[in-house]
DNA sequence: CAGTCATGCGCAG
DNA sequence: TGCGCCTGACTGC
């Protein structure tokens, strides 16, 4: 779940349900709970994502910062009469008039201040998914990737280079450029890393808009292709992601997988032919 | 039903 | 480099 596109679309729906109006603030779990008393019943003035970052703005320049890692999920539940029972370790809820919205599982939930937010936000890369002249200059981050050693996959997944990529969006990103995973950043040009941001910016609008990653362009969907559709808990129509030792929706060759930095890589060998220069990280 | 693994990342060692 | 976070879908017995 939590690529960019999830968060910004998080920080959408937030401020549609909650913003404006008075929020109880709790902790049912109890670990934030000296944070929400702090909060509780005051207005939400909106929520903002930077790359994977969340933050909940609420007056005197005090925010909740949230960071869902790998397994967090911030669900909201719309509700009639009573606020259902929170289930299971619940770190944070919200509850408006309608909507409550629980956290589970989260890396990080903390009470930030406006110094902190600007710290924290300083140490990311550009977004995709903001305005080129409020945080999306991708040639900020291609100052880091056209002079960098390291490998494009290594480069795509660095939120101080650009911010709100994963996995699935790293894989599919390079397999939609034919570029080889360990092709080095400074063998990539200034040209090719241009396009693959505007597509980039494209499907994370695709995924904020849809809740879900789809890379497939047209002809290669599963009616194009009379193919079933994907059925895993992803959901997404995919290129290679999570797709090892499958044949290519393109070329027909095996799709494979090797581990770079502890996470999954996934490519096409053949529609992305290795190049003189590889990277080893 | 126990075990595995996952769209992430900070920190201990 | 490996663990913690501590959820939840899927897998194999």
């Amino acid at each position: 779940m939590p690529e960019g596109h999830t968060l910004h679309r998080l920080a959408h729906d937030l401020t549609d349900a909650f913003a404006g109006r008075p929020v109880r603030v709790g902790s049912p779990q109890g670990r934030f709970d000296a944070e929400a008393r702090q909060l509780d019943g005051q207005v939400l003035d909106g929520a903002q994502a930077w790359g994977k970052q969340l933050f909940l703005e609420f007056p005197g320049e005090r925010y909740i910062h949230i960071h869902l890692g790998l397994i967090g999920k911030l669900q909201l539940t719309p509700y009639d009469d009573q606020p259902p029972p929170p289930i299971g370790q619940v770190r944070l809820r919200l509850v408006g008039e309608s909507t409550v919205a629980d956290l589970r599982g989260a890396t990080a939930c903390d009470l930030w201040t406006r110094e902190q937010v600007d710290a924290g936000i300083a140490k990311l890369g550009p977004d995709p998914l903001r305005p080129p002249d409020a945080g999306g200059d991708p040639l900020k981050a291609w100052a880091r990737i056209g002079r960098s050693q390291r490998s494009i996959a290594s480069l795509l997944m660095d939120q101080t280079v650009l911010a709100g990529v994963g996995n699935v969006y790293r894989a599919e990103l390079l397999f939609r450029h034919r570029v080889d995973p360990y092709r080095r950043g400074d063998a990539l040009t200034r040209k090719q890393w241009l396009a693959m941001w505007d597509d980039l910016v494209a499907l994370m609008h695709d995924g904020v808009a849809k809740n879900r990653i789809d890379t497939v362009r047209v002809e290669h969907t599963p009616e194009a292709m009379d193919r079933d559709p994907r059925v895993d808990d992803h959901g997404g129509e995919v290129y290679v992601y999570r797709r090892t030792g499958q044949p290519c929706h393109v070329c027909g060759a095996v799709v494979r997988t090797a581990e770079l930095e502890g996470r999954n890589l996934f490519w096409c060998p053949r529609c992305q032919r290795a190049s003189r220069s590889r990277a080893t990280k």
